[in-house]
RNA sequence: GGCACUGUGGCGGAGUGGUUACGCAGAGGUCUGCAAAACCUUGUACACCGGUUCAAUUCCGGUCGGUGCCUCCA
């Protein structure tokens, strides 16, 4: 039985998808207007350890990811100027130019943290028209209304509009941060279409409704789920912060527009804090995979730090706590290197590979799946049923020892019991070298990998 | 102001109404020519105050603290 946090009740509920061997997930993918950082794959790590849950429980994943190639509003607000838009002008390049670079670099990051490919990977603008039919949709059924801005969502008419997320409306009004544009009817409602203001430099701009302009922000899930998954999907995953405003808006254009309830789980993962504080550029706290690769770690590693901790729970990274799951991630390698030198007879297996996936349906608690791994013996064959479920990659990292370094491995051990220290010695530094420590235990030596 | 998440041993972090989480670090020991990230052993934690209970870290209420969202954001 699989058990999942669902924000749609607020409880764990289980998990069943309408067809029995299909499985439909759409998971939000990142706005490609720079570097991702590490916060930013928690999620995908999460979501990665979703689908190979799923996928070892006998389910065939059909997997949305989407990329945010079209610009929406920067953080600093009042310039006016979208993130694609800002990248292009800091970088000299078009907006084009910057989702192509930034698209490339995430995807080299997906892969390098080894997370399962989706079945579909979905650009934005490649969704136009489908967003276009959704506002005439919208539209039509009487959802919208025009401002000089743009065409808007009216919140008031979707009643159930709160409830996803809470939201306390009356509140929302009464203790906003953000004057509401005057011609909004109500402080929730939202642009499902925007208009490219006079003097607004936007290069990204489609003609729609006789005006010159481009989707708002939460047109393109509701497009492309159903356009790729179609009507009402098992699964849809994305980071807390999009409780309140994004999904909710989302599920206001879907449900509205196509008649259908949009997904029967949603998961949200939470944040992580660095040192103590919120990940930001200006902290300069907000790593890169390449950031950390410089510092001498694997995204492997941090991949393993993420899996220590639960997908709902805050957490708090260090590169201190990073080194340690760097630590726990050699070990585990060298508990296979381990077992390239033992005498099969002498191998206990007594990992519960059933138990492990048991812990990963039971609302993916990746942290006690590590104790397990931590207490006990796993075979070969264990370790890569371990690597289908966590993706650690653990195995084919760790290879046995090719012929030459074993020739060199037994010539120290012979110049050792000869006593030729200085020989044996030599050799040792040698192969340190190579990425091979020697130790010797009491049953004798043994090879690790350093790295 | 509104909504939500969260507070566990040196650090990180699961989980549970009464039994060891786990990792890293630390300590002691073993082995040992030396070295060693090897091997063995070792930690009586759960913010505070009340309540429920035979029993609470675990349930309930309150207090205090941390964080996020409410403008793009995993």
């Amino acid at each position: 039985m699989i058990k999942l946090y669902n924000q749609l009740t607020k409880t764990i509920d289980e998990f069943t998808p309408q067809d029995p061997r299909n499985v439909k997930i759409y998971t939000c993918g990142p706005t490609v207007y720079s570097y991702a950082h590490i916060g930013n794959f928690t999620s995908y790590i999460y979501w990665d350890f979703l689908v190979r849950m799923l996928t070892l429980s006998g389910f065939n994943v059909n997997r949305v990811l989407n990329l945010t190639d079209v610009g929406h509003l920067a953080s600093d607000a009042d310039d006016g100027e979208d993130k694609l838009e800002k990248g292009a002008r800091t970088e000299g390049k078009t907006v084009w130019e910057i989702a192509d670079k930034y698209i490339d670099a995430f995807l080299k990051d997906f892969k390098s943290l080894n997370l399962t490919e989706p079945a579909k990977i979905a650009r934005a603008t490649d969704y136009i028209k489908q967003d276009e039919e959704l506002v005439d949709n919208l539209t039509k059924k009487g959802y919208t209304y025009e401002t000089a801005d743009g065409i808007f969502f009216d919140t008031s008419k979707f009643k159930t509009y709160a409830d996803f997320a809470g939201l306390d409306l009356e509140g929302l009004k009464a203790g906003a941060r953000v004057e509401f544009s005057s011609e909004k009817k109500n402080p929730s409602d939202f642009a499902v279409w925007k208009y490219v203001r006079p003097g607004e430099n936007h290069a990204m701009q489609w003609r729609y409704n006789n005006k010159i302009g481009y989707p708002g922000w939460h047109l393109e899930c509701a497009t492309i789920i159903h356009t790729e998954l179609g009507d009402t999907i098992d699964v849809h995953a994305g980071g807390i912060d999009h409780i309140p405003i994004h999904h909710t808006n989302e599920i206001a254009e879907y449900e509205a527009g196509y008649g259908k309830k949009l997904a029967n789980f949603w998961l949200h993962n939470n944040f992580i804090l660095i040192d103590g504080q919120k990940l930001s550029k200006s902290l300069g706290n907000a790593y890169t995979l390449s950031d950390l690769k410089e510092k001498g770690f694997d995204p492997l590693d941090y991949k393993l730090w993420t899996l220590q901790g639960h997908y709902r729970t805050e957490r708090n990274f260090s590169l201190n706590d990073l080194s340690a799951a760097k630590a726990r991630r050699l070990n585990w390698r060298n508990r296979i290197a381990r077992l390239y030198q033992q005498d099969a007879i002498s191998t206990v297996d007594n990992f519960d590979q059933a138990k492990a996936l048991k812990l990963a349906q039971n609302n993916l608690n990746s942290s006690e799946i590590l104790a397990l791994i931590d207490n006990s013996m796993l075979s070969l064959e264990d370790w890569m049923f371990v690597d289908k479920l966590l993706g650690l990659d653990l195995v084919a990292s760790t290879p046995d020892i090719t012929q030459d370094l074993a020739d060199e491995f037994y010539a120290r051990e012979l110049a050792r019991k000869n006593k030729d220290y200085a020989v044996a010695d030599k050799i040792r530094d040698d192969l340190l070298s190579r990425n091979l420590t020697i130790l010797d235990t009491a049953d004798g030596p043994i090879w690790q990998m350093t790295a």
